[in-house]
DNA sequence: CAGTTATTAGTACCTGGTACTAATAGTATA
DNA sequence: TATACTATTAGTACCAGGTACTAATAACTG
């Protein structure tokens, strides 16, 4: 018996890449594997592959918590005010998908991830580095709770900031920290490096 | 003039409607506030809000690459060795999507929840509070870098955990800190409340 | 009551499929 | 070599969830 390359072995490959890349549709895959789009959907249906959509689906949904979770983009709390090297607050409510599965307790980087924002959105520089942060979960934090962050910028010492972060749940301190960051390349001028 | 609350208030509606549940189709949409099919699609089309699918490939892009940054589950960092009480062992190989935009810097707080993550596995408490965290950031860590997360845990006085956490780079030290840890009830039985 | 806006209806078309039937190409074996 | 079987391709009807468009009707407004 000859060995059955061709099928198994485009089948092989095809759950490969539709593992790696999976929002490919049929179409793309035919053309890829130079079979028909018929094979290609008579292979899915071997291997129990569903069809784009519901990959997509899948996709989506199985993420669409984290989304609400860590913020659409870097940044984790609203900011209210802001004046640059100089203060700024921001605003959290928490909700249920930062906390532990079974409570209502917050998860505490979501706490820091909020503190950490704002300091890097008050020294205006995206492209920043956290370098020693000293901090101090004061009081857990519970779904529903409206966290409020304030930051300050203490000293400039070099090229360094010291930021000072406070939070707040009902005028009531949940966490404090002091970040010292070093701002990156970003809106600097060549001189700077 | 009157008030013309029918149509934009619908519409003020559907967009949050759409923001909070994005999966929802316009058919579901169309029953829920009773008009038409073709009214939901008007009025998408005047709020510039994308199609069901649309919306859906883009959450599903956007997440895709957060799953690989954020690990399956509560965790970050991939667990290695662990004994419940004692010591545990996790890793972490930085990529991009743990950076800010256009440098390799990972960001701070993934770091910090590697090491939160590690300090709650160990302790076998999914459902834990973290009281007070002393840490240092040593380091920066860049895409590429593999961490490595040490965790001991150094003392247990009455009812809390004190775990140390050490993440190193190539034997390197990037990260230190000090978590004080409070269990809450998940394997716990009711008279320790 | 005329004019405007809002809503609904309907058609043709699109993508990315499912589910099925049928034909053809290629290979294996008695 | 004829027969049997597998693999591949073709084609049809159908589906969801739309777009894009036209046209009619309903509802307000001055």
């Amino acid at each position: 018996m000859k060995i059955k390359t061709k099928k198994n072995e485009r089948q092989y490959e095809l759950k490969k890449m539709i593992t790696e890349t999976p929002f490919v549709s049929d179409e793309e895959l035919s053309e890829i594997f130079k079979v028909s789009i018929q094979t290609i959907r008579l292979d899915r249906l071997e291997m129990g592959i569903p069809e784009l959509r519901e990959r997509m689906r899948a996709a989506a949904q199985k993420n669409y918590s984290k989304i609400v979770g860590l913020g659409i983009s870097e940044l984790i709390g609203e900011i209210i005010e802001l004046e640059v090297n100089q203060q700024g607050i921001s605003f959290l409510e928490a909700n249920r998908e930062m906390t532990f599965k079974k409570t209502d307790i917050v998860k505490g980087h979501y706490i820091f991830s909020m503190a950490e924002s704002l300091a890097l959105a008050v020294i205006n520089s995206k492209a920043a580095l956290t370098g020693v942060a000293n901090m101090k979960y004061s009081k857990p934090v519970s779904v529903g709770d409206k966290l409020v962050a304030k930051a300050e910028v203490f000293s400039q010492r070099n090229k360094d900031y010291i930021v000072h972060v406070k939070i707040t749940v009902k005028q009531e301190q949940v966490f404090r920290g002091k970040f010292i960051l070093v701002p990156l390349l970003n809106e600097l001028k060549e001189e700077e490096l």
